[in-house]
DNA sequence: GCCGTTTTCGGCCCGACTGTTTTCAGTCG
């Protein structure tokens, strides 16, 4: 994890060198490394002592020098002193809409703004209106900027946006007739959590379709109404902007609007070399409009192969895109079945029989009911007797459902000595074991880990950093070992889909199968609508880059039931 | 500060919008 210490740095250094005025490259180059660096799956450190530093993208003869300096001491001197000078709570002031670091840099030099409370003052005391290249109407704006900045929202959760924003697509269909509709940005990208809802539609009724947008019954606020983009936001708080470009632009606009932002500069650095230009309008040579309809052709047009949006991140996606190496990525439809939910056995409330149903209907082959062990106290965990019980309905509902097979599991806490909940007896009765930590998260949990991977019968570890998005860091755990003894043991590690876990996350994801780990995706539904997360944790895999060999979601009933480990 | 299908020096993604300006700087996405 030094690598997120040294990326949190440098992007410290880019904040005061932007307010410093510095060169506006040495900047980027600061914030384009920090971001390689807080993605970065490999451990730093091995990287620093094999001397292969300057392979990472974006690192530099000086940069390099940084790097080993802080692996080393803890410290880069060269900023140390900067640092110091210039206070984090007045770097902050930069995160207020409309305040940049000219402006910043303005009042803090010439009217001595420190903090928040200075910026309040010399806003009322009209002070800040009377430099030069300010007046009434900036003020105001930063007026607002700092009420927006005081009420920061957190970010949303990819599980609440997107119901949100087929609400809102589904409305705007009724009022027109649109082909050309999509979500955008990081929405699209299907990020854990996104900061605002980007919705994108190619037409020639802008006007009118902002006018219907900004009066769906969601809309608690208009922050915007224009010809072609409005903004409002929802009445559960969040932020939506709807633009509208000419239906011949769309897939440029649609490239465009989705981002990231690194990829995007990335693809414009390709263009401008081969001759090409690439704005929001299309691709162009010279005057001359080469492509723009659809996305795939902005692509074509620059001799790269299409990408899913998921991969869009800049982590090696163009490189792979240049020589037509693009890995075809998993997909919902390839599911055959859930691997952990909850029934109203322990804490869940559906029926085991409703929830095969539900899975039925969803288009699966199986699901596998994996309530809570013993211990489990606080989630009305099942003793022995209940869960042999809970085996024989299973059995007969298998006897009278059709086309669909309900698998026996057990989710089984890891004890704190690394000891599973249920003697190996009962596990052995079951279809499948699922293993998870649910107390003592300070406590030895990487040796637990490995100690239960070692049980035969246990094939899944569940959540297994155990953070909460919202909430919660996670366990004290050193995933590389348990990734290592995973890929030894032939045990999968999971991909929850629940959207405040998404546990393995999306680097997690891509390291674990660079280590020839397998990974399972279960919901953790505890109701029969919870099942619907199921896409959140095939978002998750399809940002690590996997296919559909990776995933064991992807197997038959027989296969998951006999599975043997290594 | 980084980097090389034009380069070891001179570039570095692109456009919209806004407000403050008589031609453009700052901010944003």
């Amino acid at each position: 994890m030094k690598s997120k210490e040294i990326a949190h740095r440098f992007d410290q250094i880019a904040d005061v060198l932007e307010f410093l005025g510095e060169n506006q490259f040495k900047v980027g180059a600061y914030r384009k490394v920090a971001r390689t660096l807080s993605d970065l799956t490999e451990d730093i450190e091995v990287i620093s002592r094999e001397g292969r530093l300057r392979e990472i993208p974006g690192v530099g003869e000086g940069i390099a020098q940084h790097i080993i300096e802080y692996l080393d001491t803890g410290k880069i001197s060269k900023y140390e002193e900067e640092l110091k000078r210039v206070p984090p709570e007045l770097i902050q002031l930069m995160n207020i809409p409309g305040m940049g670091p000219k402006t910043l840099a303005l009042a803090n030099k010439t009217l001595k703004v420190r903090n928040l409370a200075d910026l309040k003052r010399v806003i009322e005391d009209g002070s800040l209106a009377g430099l030069p290249g300010l007046g009434e109407k900036k003020v105001e704006n930063i007026r607002k900027g700092i009420a927006r900045f005081e009420a920061v929202k957190e970010r949303i959760p990819l599980g609440l946006a997107l119901p949100l924003v087929e609400t809102i697509m589904a409305g705007l269909k009724k009022g027109f007739k649109i082909t050309m509709i999509s979500p955008a940005g990081s929405l699209r990208r299907m990020r854990e959590t996104v900061g605002d809802i980007d919705i994108l539609v190619g037409s020639s009724q802008g006007k009118k379709m902002v006018e219907v947008f900004t009066h769906l019954p969601m809309v608690k606020e208009i922050l915007a109404a224009g010809e072609t983009k409005g903004s409002i936001i929802s009445d559960e708080g969040f932020q939506v902007d709807l633009r509208v470009v000419p239906e011949k632009a769309f897939g440029a606009a649609l490239q465009y609007f989705t981002g990231s932002q690194a990829h995007n500069v990335k693809l414009r650095g390709i263009a401008q070399k081969t001759g090409f230009k690439v704005n929001e309008y299309g691709v162009f040579r010279g005057e001359k409009l080469v492509a723009g309809k659809t996305e795939e052709e902005v692509y074509e047009s620059l001799g790269l192969q299409y990408m899913p949006p998921e991969m869009r991140e800049d982590r090696g996606e163009i490189e792979l895109a240049r020589e037509g190496k693009i890995p075809r990525l998993v997909e919902v439809s390839d599911i055959r079945g859930d691997l952990h939910v909850h029934s109203r056995h322990s804490d869940g409330t559906g029926e085991i029989e409703d929830i095969a149903k539900k899975a039925k209907e969803k288009g699966y082959q199986w699901i596998a009911i994996c309530d809570h062990s013993k211990s489990a106290k606080y989630a009305r965990g099942l003793p022995e007797s209940e869960v042999l019980k809970v085996i024989e309905e299973i059995e007969e509902l298998n006897g009278k459902l059709k086309g669909i097979r309900v698998l026996a599991g057990v989710e089984v806490d890891i004890l704190t000595d690394g000891s599973l909940d249920f003697p190996d007896r009962l596990l052995k009765k079951l279809d499948l074991v699922v293993g998870a930590i649910h107390q003592g998260f300070k406590k030895d949990v990487t040796r637990r880990m490995i100690r239960a991977m070692e049980n035969p019968y246990l094939k899944i570890i569940a959540h297994p950093t155990g953070r909460l998005i919202s909430s919660r860091e996670g366990y004290e755990v050193d995933i590389d070992a348990v990734m290592a003894k995973a890929a030894e043991t032939g045990t999968a590690l999971e991909i929850n889909a629940h959207y405040d876990r998404l546990d393995l996350d999306d680097l997690n994801v891509m390291k674990a199968k660079k280590k020839g780990v397998k990974l399972a995706i279960g919901t953790d539904a505890h109701s029969v609508g919870m099942l619907e997360y199921m896409r959140l944790g095939v978002a998750v895999a399809r940002r690590g880059w996997l296919g559909p060999e990776d995933i064991i979601n992807t197997s038959s009933a027989e296969k998951i039931k006999g599975w043997k480990k290594a």
